[in-house]
DNA sequence: GATGAATGAGCATTCATTCAT
DNA sequence: TATGAATGAATGCTCATTCAT
C-alpha cells in the first residue's frame, strides 16, 4: 500500500543536483549565514537528513555550489571567448557571454562573487579558486588582445592583469546596471563596455596618455 | 594614580563612536550574519549591554557603520573632486582619493560594497542610499566631463550613468588588485584606470567604435 | 533491552500534550514572566528546541495551556450543570464540579484567574475568551435559575449577570479556603455558597431587602 | 549657574513617597517581574539609583508598596465599618468603602490581590500578612454580625472565615463588574452585596437550608 | 544628595547536525 | 533509501544592580 505520492528514488547524481541547485537559489538569496537548512531541503522537496546525507555539511554543500556556478560560468565564457578571429571579436564573445550568463543565472554569479567572506577555510579557498579561473579566462584574453595588438616593453602581466580586473568589476557593476535598464541587451552592454575599455587601452598603449599637470605621479 | 584597568568612563558621544569603529571592523570581516555583538563590544573594550544602550540593536548598529562609512567616503571623494580645473584633473583627483580612501579604510568600503544583501529592510534602505550617494558624486563627475567635453547628441543621462557604474566596479575590483600590488600608489592605479576609461570614452563620443563583423548588435 | 534513558521517541501529539501539562504546572507557580522556558521542557523530559518546535514560543505555550485549561474546566463544570432536574440542583452540581475540579487542577484554575495581566495581545484574548466562556457557563445556570424561580420586573441581565460574578469571585476566593480547610469536600463547600446566595437570592427577589436608615442610595 | 530645573531636594519620608507611589502604578500595570525599575524612576523623575538609595532592592519596592496599599485599604474600611450602630450598617458602610477604596485605588487592588505568586520569600510574607489583615478585618464585621445575630450552636470560626472570603473574592470580582457598569456607585454594589449575601446567611443561620434531594452530603 | 556610565547574569529563540526507526 | 524526532551550542537582547564622579 504506497502512499499517493511516493517518495521518488533518484539516482544518486540526480538528487545530489538537484540539492545543489536548490542550495544556489537559497544561498543566494539569503547569504551563507543567513540561509537555513530546512529551507534549502524543503526547496529540494526532501528531508533535511538527505541533505546530510548526499553533501556531509552546510560548508561542503556551499563548496559544491560555488564549484557548480564556476563551472558553468566558465564553460559558457569560454565557449564564447574561443571561438572567432581576432581578439577583439573573442572579448566581445566573451563579454556577452558573461553576461548573458549573469543575466540568467544571477544566483550563480551572486554565489561567486557578491559573498562576504567567510570564516571557513574550505569556503574561502574554494571561493579563491573560483574567482581566480574566471580571472584568469579574462586575463588571458586580455593578454592576447595585447600581444596581437603589438605590445610595446611597458606592457607585462600586470597590466594584462590590471585591465582584467578593471573589466570583470566593471562587469559585475554593470550587472546592476543591467537590471535597471532591461531593454539592454547582453550583446549591447558587451559591446559599449568593450569599447570603452579597448579603445582607451589601445590609445594608452600606442601612447597617448593624461598626466595631471606638473605632478610626477611616479 | 588610576589601574590599567578600571571601568573607564567615558562621555556618550565619545564611547558611541568607537562602538561604531569596532563594528565596523568586525562586520567588514565577518559580514553581518556572522558578526557577533559579543565580538564586538570586546573589541570597543566595553560590555554588550552598553552597546544595545547606545545603538539600540544589531541592525540599527549595522546601519549607524554604513552611515559613517558613506560619509567618510562620500567626504573625502567630493573635497578631492571639487578642487582643480577641468574634468580630467577633478576625475583623477577624485579616483584618487577613493583609492586613498580604500586602501586606508577598507573596512568601510567592505561595509558598504561587500555585502550580502540582507532580508532587514532598514539595511537594505541605507545601503541603497549610501550606494546612491556614492555613485552620484561619480556620474555627476563623469556628467560634468562629458559635457564640457563637446558631448554629442548621442550621449545622455543614461550613458554618463553607464560609464559610472562600469567605474565604480572596475574600482571596487582594483581595490583588491591595489592589495595584490602593494607598491603601487593610489595615484597611479587612479591615473591608469582613468586613462584606460577616459581615453576610450573619449574617442567612442569621437564617433570611433569597434563592432562586430557584419553582426547588427541592435 | 532498552537503557532507561534513550531519547524518548514519542508522536508529535503526546509529546505536545506533555509539553502544554509541563507548562501549566510551571506557569501557576511562577507566573508567566518568572517562567523560564528551560524549566518547562525539563519539567517534559525534553530539550529546549522541542517546545520551540512544537509550541511555536512561550507567548504561545502559554495561550495553549490557557486554552486546555478553560476547555477542561467548562466541560466539567457543564457535563455537572446539564444533568439533574431544577436550577438548585444544577447549580449545585456545577459548583461541586468546579470545586472538585479546581482542587484537583489547581494549576488549570491559576493559570485562568491568577495572571497578572499580561502586556501581549495574544495572551490577554485568549484569557479574555476563556474568562468569558466560564462566567458565560455560570451566568446561563443563574438567568435559568433566575427564570424558573419567577423573577420579577426587577430582574434583567445586569442582575444575572451581577450575581454570576459575585459567585465566580468567591468561589474563586474559596478556593484557597479549601486549601486551608482540607477536611472539607467540594460538595459541602458548594451546598454552603449555594445556600448562602442562592437562599439570599430568592429573598431578595421576593422584596425582602435591608437599606441603610434614612439613607436613600438612589 | 543652576539649570532650569534644579534637581530638587526632598525630605527623605517624601522621596521615598513619591517612589512608592510611581512603583505602584508601575507595578499594578505590568506585574512585578514586567515591571522594570527604569520605568519606575522615570515615572517618579529621579534616576534609577535612587530608587535603590532609598528602598533597597526591587523586592523591597515591591514590599513597600504592599504595606501602603495594606494600609490605605485597611484603613479606610475600618473607619468606615467602625461607625454606625448594627452590624448591617457597619458592614455596609465598610463594604461600601471597600468599593470606592478599590474605584478610587484601582492599581492598590491589583498590587495587593491579582499578583501572580512570588517566588521571593519577602514578597510572599508581606503579600500574606496584607491580606490576613484585610481579611481579618472582614471576618471580625461578619463575626460580630453573627453573635449579635444571635447564632445558633451550628456557627463557628469556621463559618465567619468562610462568608468573609467568599464576601472577598465576590467583592474582588465585582470589581471588575463595576468597571463594566460605570453607573453603579460603590454604595449600591455594596447594598446589593450585602443583601445577596446576608439575607442568605441569616435565613441560613435560621434553618433554612437546601440540601440535595436524597443526597446526605456530610 | 544625585546621576551618567557600566556590567554580570539570565532568557527566549534559532540552527546545524544527528539518531532511531 | 528516507525521515520524524531530538538536541548542543550559540546569539541577540534585557534587566537588576553598582561604581565613579
Amino acid at each position: 500500500m504506497t502512499t499517493e505520492r511516493t517518495r521518488r528514488r533518484l539516482p544518486r547524481r540526480v538528487r545530489e543536483r538537484e540539492i545543489v541547485d536548490a542550495a544556489l537559489r537559497v544561498f543566494a538569496q539569503r547569504g551563507y549565514h543567513a540561509a537555513v537548512v530546512d529551507e534549502i531541503a524543503d526547496l529540494a522537496g526532501i528531508s533535511k537528513p538527505m541533505v546530510y546525507l548526499y553533501l556531509g555539511s552546510k560548508e561542503n554543500l556551499f563548496v559544491a555550489c560555488v564549484r557548480q556556478a564556476a563551472e558553468a560560468l566558465v564553460t559558457a565564457f569560454r565557449q564564447a571567448a574561443d571561438s572567432g578571429d581576432g581578439p577583439q571579436l573573442r572579448l566581445w564573445r566573451g563579454l556577452s557571454a558573461f553576461f548573458a550568463f549573469v543575466a540568467e543565472h544571477r544566483d550563480s554569479w551572486v554565489i561567486l562573487h557578491r559573498q562576504t567572506p567567510e570564516q571557513s577555510e574550505a569556503i574561502t579557498e574554494e571561493l579563491e579558486r573560483a574567482r581566480e579561473s574566471v580571472m584568469a579566462e579574462v586575463t588571458d584574453l586580455v593578454r592576447r588582445g595585447i600581444d596581437e595588438g603589438g605590445a610595446d616593453a611597458r606592457l607585462g602581466a600586470a597590466d594584462a592583469d590590471f585591465v582584467a580586473s578593471a573589466l570583470v568589476g566593471a562587469a559585475d557593476s554593470l550587472t546592476d546596471w543591467m537590471e535597471r535598464n532591461p531593454q539592454e541587451t547582453p550583446e549591447r552592454v558587451a559591446l559599449r563596455l568593450m569599447n570603452m575599455i579597448w579603445v582607451g587601452m589601445r590609445d594608452v598603449l600606442g601612447g597617448e596618455m593624461w598626466s595631471p599637470p606638473g605632478d610626477s605621479v611616479g
